[in-house]
RNA sequence: GCCUCUGUAGCUCAGCUGGAUAGAGCAUCGGACUUCUAAUCCGACGGUCGCAGGUUCGAAUCCUGCCGGGGGCGCCA
């Protein structure tokens, strides 16, 4: 067994027996953070109340069971309030944690216990359509993520399930050959896919001839006709060529082995079919395949069917959504399918969930988990626009980013120059976007603001990104590699009240990762990085590290600033962020 | 109509699988730079946690109802 840095998870650890005398099988020591001391074990209440007993009494009893295992951890223990047990750590005991987590590559987080195949559905544009701002959240959300999973251990297969395939392409397919295929191709690959597709709509919608060409140019595709194959396969390369584009500047980790295109489905959409009806689950219902999940009701309290084939034999993206599924389990064997996609898909999701589990496709402890995520709103709390009123497209709006840090640093900070500068214009433009987004929770709308992402104090990437770079320089003043510090020997004091809460949060890395995996919430682990950057600071303003007045304190000091500058550096990896040495 | 998410300080948000006096940041006001990056720090001000009940030693957190906002509810994805 790995040793534990997290003195929350330790000390719960060394409660537990004691709990377990006293209270139970069932009994836990349930240790939170506290104002009052470094931690506070509250289960002593839970025993009270299922064993009748007075909670101050069931408090001593365990403490009086506990106090030998606490020896050299705490210094002080006290009964306190109904019965809660105020925990305070040595100095000692917390300088220890420290030498293991600076020790531990995973900086004291905890591997998964279970190593599992996770797969992760999520970015999902459509070919030759726009990516928008609404991408923007499933492709940062998703890309932290694979991020956070891949760091406990898990085995992890990105999946971005692209649109390319449905009736729409019988338009674009016959605008492209309007257009001729290299202009075509050229207005794909300079991004504007907008115009591509209005243009389609637009003769689409006007043109009664063009129609009747596309609809034609449907059934060619659908009938495999090679020359339409062809030309549909040159939209797919110049859209995702695009798309490419948007990730680099995005910074994901998204390559093209990563696509999962509806199109690969098709041929699994009929058997699918079968198999429901194999099963005894389809019925017909005006004209229509469907199945009937349990507790589906619509409007008119009628049963609500999930529609696998339509009227006239198609099929959509329920059936497309099945496939899904039993590719993933029959084929990848997963153990947990993510699907990061918007809200109001829930139930769309849930139904489709229901399906695969009254088909026997999906069963615990196999599991499919819906990562919900709001809308991105603009200052009139709608829906985020252009100034023109179109959608926004995401590739600008990163420029836009790039080039707003890009101003603020040449302003604030005049010697950075040449490519130095644009890489660090790049990472905290592209930084601060993400950050935005990654650190309000993901379930609930939020307002798209310049000003607030990119100021320099606050909840923001640059002020994350700045707390790095000064501890960068302070390595780079002392002529030390910052990787290389924490190697050897048992260097940590903890004495000063910032050294003590720096050291506290530190140790708490852990738990935060944890917490932002369980619940799939990038935003805990944003809250945790700020935390760490506002304990850091005021560790910076009055701890001196280079200027201490001994050299014990100096190393110290030192070591200190090496693991939260591994732990800073880390963190923002995990939400997709860079963190440059100077800005 | 049913389902679902949501409502916390002037603003933007944490806290929600029950714990003690509800926390940050911004803004406002007052302090701190010949100092390891002041792009910072310290302090003050600021809240009947939408409303009303209930559950219990204890509720922002759980339950019920109501009010306000978003979304979903049969052949698009």
């Amino acid at each position: 067994m790995c040793p534990m840095a997290d003195p929350l998870v330790t000390v719960a650890e060394l409660l537990a027996p004691a709990f377990a005398a006293v209270g139970g099988s069932g009994a836990e020591p349930v240790v939170r953070p506290s104002d009052r001391a470094d931690a506070q074990a509250n289960g002593a209440l839970a025993i009270a109340k299922r064993l009748g007993q007075n909670p101050r009494e069931v408090a001593e009893t365990v403490l009086a069971a506990a106090r030998p295992a606490l020896l050299g951890v705490c210094s002080s223990v006290d009964i306190a309030g109904p019965g809660f047990l105020n925990l305070t750590f040595t100095n000692e005991f917390l300088a220890g944690q420290l030498t293991v987590a600076a020790a531990d590559e995973h900086l004291g987080v905890r591997p998964a216990r279970r190593v599992e195949h996770v797969v992760i559905d999520y970015s999902h544009p459509n070919v030759a359509k726009e990516m928008h701002v609404g991408h923007l959240r499933t492709t940062v959300i998703g890309d932290s993520l694979v991020r956070m999973l891949e760091f406990l251990g898990h085995r992890v297969t990105k999946e971005n399930h692209i649109g390319d395939w449905g009736t729409p392409f019988g338009m674009l397919i016959e605008h492209m050959l309007d257009l001729g295929e290299t202009t075509a191709a050229s207005e794909l690959s300079v991004g504007d896919l907008a115009g591509f597709y209005q243009g389609a709509r637009a003769k689409f919608d006007a043109d009664d001839v063009f129609k009747d060409r596309a609809r034609q140019r449907v059934v060619e595709l659908q009938r495999g006709d090679p020359e339409t194959l062809r030309l549909w396969r040159i939209l797919v390369a110049e859209s995702t060529r695009y798309f490419n584009e948007v990730y680099h500047k995005l910074g994901v980790l998204l390559t093209d082995d990563d696509l999962a295109p509806e199109s690969m489905y098709n041929p699994m959409l009929p058997v699918v079919v079968e198999r429901l009806r194999e099963a005894g689950l389809v019925q017909e219902s005006d004209g229509a395949q469907v199945v009937f999940p349990p507790g589906y009701t619509n409007r008119d309290g009628e049963p609500l069917p999930l529609i696998v084939q339509n009227s006239v034999g198609g099929y959509n993206y329920a059936t497309t959504d099945l496939a899904c599924v039993v590719d993933r389990v029959e084929r990848l064997n997963v153990d947990r399918m993510v699907y990061v996609v918007g809200a109001p898909q829930a139930q769309h999701l849930a139904m489709v969930f229901a399906v695969a589990e009254m088909a026997g496709w999906l069963a615990p402890p196999r599991e499919a988990v819906h990562v919900a995520f709001g809308n991105v709103l603009g200052a009139d709390r709608k829906m985020l626009k252009s100034r023109s009123g179109e959608s926004l497209k995401l590739g600008e709006l990163l420029d836009e980013a790039v080039e707003r840090a890009g101003a603020a640093i040449a302003e604030k900070n005049p010697d950075l120059s040449g490519p130095e500068r644009a890489a660090v214009a790049r990472a905290i433009g592209i930084g601060a976007v993400k950050y935005a987004d990654l650190s309000t929770d993901r379930i609930k709308d939020y307002v798209f603001d310049w000003d607030r992402m990119l100021a320099f104090d606050g909840n923001t990437a640059p002020y994350l990104q700045y707390a790095h770079a000064r501890l960068c320089s302070i390595f780079r003043r002392a002529g030390i590699d910052r990787r290389g510090i924490a190697a050897g020997g048992s260097p940590f004091v903890v004495c000063e009240v910032q050294e003590r809460n720096l050291a506290l949060r530190l140790l708490a890395f852990d738990t935060a990762v944890w917490d932002t995996v369980d619940r799939y919430s990038p935003h805990r682990l944003c809250t945790y990085l700020f935390d760490l950057a506002q304990d850091f600071t005021a560790f910076y303003e009055y701890c001196p590290v280079l200027k201490a007045d001994d050299d014990a304190t100096r190393q110290s000091r030192l070591a200190l600033c090496g693991i939260t500058v591994r732990v800073l550096e880390k963190g923002l990896d995990l939400l997709g962020i860079i963190a440059p040495e100077r800005m």
